[in-house]
RNA sequence: GGUUCCGUGGCCGAGCGGCUAGGCAGUGGUCUGCAAAACCAUCUACAGCGGUUCGAAUCCGCUCGGAACCUCCA
């Protein structure tokens, strides 16, 4: 690498600025993601927070590091509500679909799997989940409670907040005070609530008789806590003290502010270097969420069956649009918005084809290495994708004119060039060409059009544009589209 | 109500004190048998009002508008 790039710097919701990254250990990396609940489909608005750590985890290994992604699945713990009669998500949509809980949970996984991988996700290095982890679960409470930071009732155990906020800070992350946040809640400590104090979490809840999934514990039988889960899973696969925590804004409170009291309270260490959080999908400028009703299924984004679509969008569409926004700002969907990441996507991945064609010459008339240098101090600054594909289309202008004879570049710049599309483009913002995309017999078809398009060449050459134009005409039908230059004559295939 | 964030050209979306962001769309050329693509050139901006500064989209204040979180959420 040349040393003209910047370090990396990581905008960090901990203190509110981008730091520079240093990891614990180097050349290693822990990276841990609060995963899905499988209680349900997953959205495109939980896919774009995935496809924000993909891209962190896949820009650090390229860097060099040696990254250890953590990313686990939620299957039991996930309540509605803390109250006393909270029910388990799982449990909720077991009765509705009249299946076992784990039948959910599989059935919700399997699909979360197909989802990710539809959009060219990485696999983490370990996908752990809570009901592989109870007994490291009922440890951490009871480490908690050893160390005073926690109450039984009833069978349940709760985190006393109050207490811990008297020796920590209780807050830091979401920049909340519990003085201030006392005064507007009074209202919900009326009725027969089991905790002490309006901010406390459950760690423990006992299971009521008619639950499925329930372990036992010193307390009794119950579930663990939700945001215990993420708490043991990170720190058992990463250390008690780890460098980069992600997830979802909407995570940030309470659920990443319970985890970080959690491992204060149970072995006081702070466990997150470097809290990262991914910003909200909207649409019509409103947060999707399951909840409210307005999600998009990626399946109704591919097909183009969601009423708010005009037309269908590929997986690497969606990847490409979301890229373009900073991961820290909403995204708005929108079918104008779509619609022109699908060309610009389109564009770069010609650009990629033209790029394999091109012939050196002895010299270069542009800067290559700027290029890259560009491409890594966007990246470095915080994972700036869209400031990276701005760079990328300045490289797509740059192939283009040398492929139109405008400007030249000498074979070390030529590789250099192919290798970085290679590395930003496919391995780091994890973008594929999908025309090639699962076609055994690509290559066979590369051959055949080779051939008819040397054909029409002849016909061209004797201005037998009858001819010409039949096969352009009729291969049109088949979405296969021909472009001529002086030189020679590409196809595209178009959905 | 509290906390935090945002308002950029026709649309999306960077920038965070002085230097063309980029994509899509538009306009005018070049190339071409025609078409497409490509190349070159080019038009639309920083919510409003004040302030700081030699200089502000960028910093500060106020106003208007929008969002997220405040124990269901990626």
């Amino acid at each position: 690498m040349d040393n003209t790039t910047s370090p990396l710097y990581i905008y960090n919701s901990l203190s509110g600025k981008k730091e520079a990254f240093k990891p614990l250990n180097p050349p290693f990396v822990g990276l841990y993601t609060c995963g899905p609940t499988v209680y349900s489909d997953v959205h495109l608005g939980n896919v774009r927070t995935f496809l924000t750590f993909d891209v962190v985890f896949r820009y650090l290994s390229y860097l060099g590091y040696k990254v250890r992604y953590v990313r686990n699945i939620t299957d039991v713990g996930h309540l509605l509500g803390d109250a006393a009669e909270g029910e388990d998500r799982i449990e909720k949509r077991a009765k509705l679909e009249k299946l076992e809980p784990m039948e959910i949970v599989q059935k919700y996984t399997n699909g979360f799997h197909d989802t990710i991988a539809a959009f060219n996700l990485i696999p983490p290095s370990i996908e752990p989940t809570a009901t592989g982890h109870i007994v490291e679960q009922i440890e951490m409470v009871q480490r908690i409670l050893d160390n005073g930071y926690a109450y039984i009732v009833n069978g349940s155990v709760y985190f006393d907040v109050k207490k811990y906020a008297e020796q920590h800070k209780y807050g830091e992350l979401s920049g909340r005070k519990i003085e201030e946040q006392l005064e507007q809640t009074r209202e919900n400590l009326e009725g027969g609530d089991e905790k002490r104090f309006f901010a406390d979490f459950a760690i423990w809840k006992k299971a009521s008789p008619e639950t499925i999934m329930k372990w036992n514990s010193p307390w009794g039988e119950g579930v663990p806590g939700w945001h215990l889960e993420c708490s043991v899973m990170s720190t058992k696969y990463l250390g008690k003290e780890f460098d980069i925590h992600g997830g979802g804004m909407d995570l940030k409170f309470p659920h990443h502010e319970c985890e970080i009291a959690q491992s204060v309270g149970a072995d006081g260490v702070n466990p997150v270097k470097y809290w990262m959080h991914g910003n909200m999908l909207t649409v019509n400028g409103t947060k999707m969420s399951k909840s409210l009703d307005n999600s998009f299924l990626p399946h109704e984004l591919i097909s183009g069956s969601h009423p708010l679509l005009d037309k269908g969008y590929s997986a690497m569409t969606t990847r490409f649009f979301f890229l373009q926004a900073n991961y820290r700002s909403t995204v708005d969907f929108s079918n104008e918005a779509l619609l022109a990441a699908e060309k610009g996507y389109k564009r770069l991945m010609a650009a990629i084809k033209t790029l394999d064609n091109i012939r050196a010459s002895d010299s270069s008339s542009v800067d290559v290495n700027k290029l890259i240098g560009d491409c890594r101090n966007s990246m470095n600054d915080d994972f700036n994708t869209p400031v990276t594909i701005a760079h990328l289309f300045d490289g797509v202008k740059m192939i283009n004119s040398v492929a139109d004879g405008k400007n030249t570049l000498n074979q070390p710049d030529l590789d250099r060039l192919r290798t970085h599309y290679q590395d930003f483009v496919f391995d780091i913002l994890g973008l594929k060409d999908e025309d090639d995309a699962g076609e055994s017999n690509v290559t066979l078809l590369d051959d055949v059009m080779h051939i008819v398009l040397d054909l029409r060449n002849q016909s061209k050459q004797n201005k037998d544009w009858a001819t010409a134009d039949f096969i352009r005409d009729e291969l049109k039908k088949l979405h296969i589209s021909i472009k001529d230059s002086k030189e020679s004559s590409t196809w595209e295939y178009e959905d």
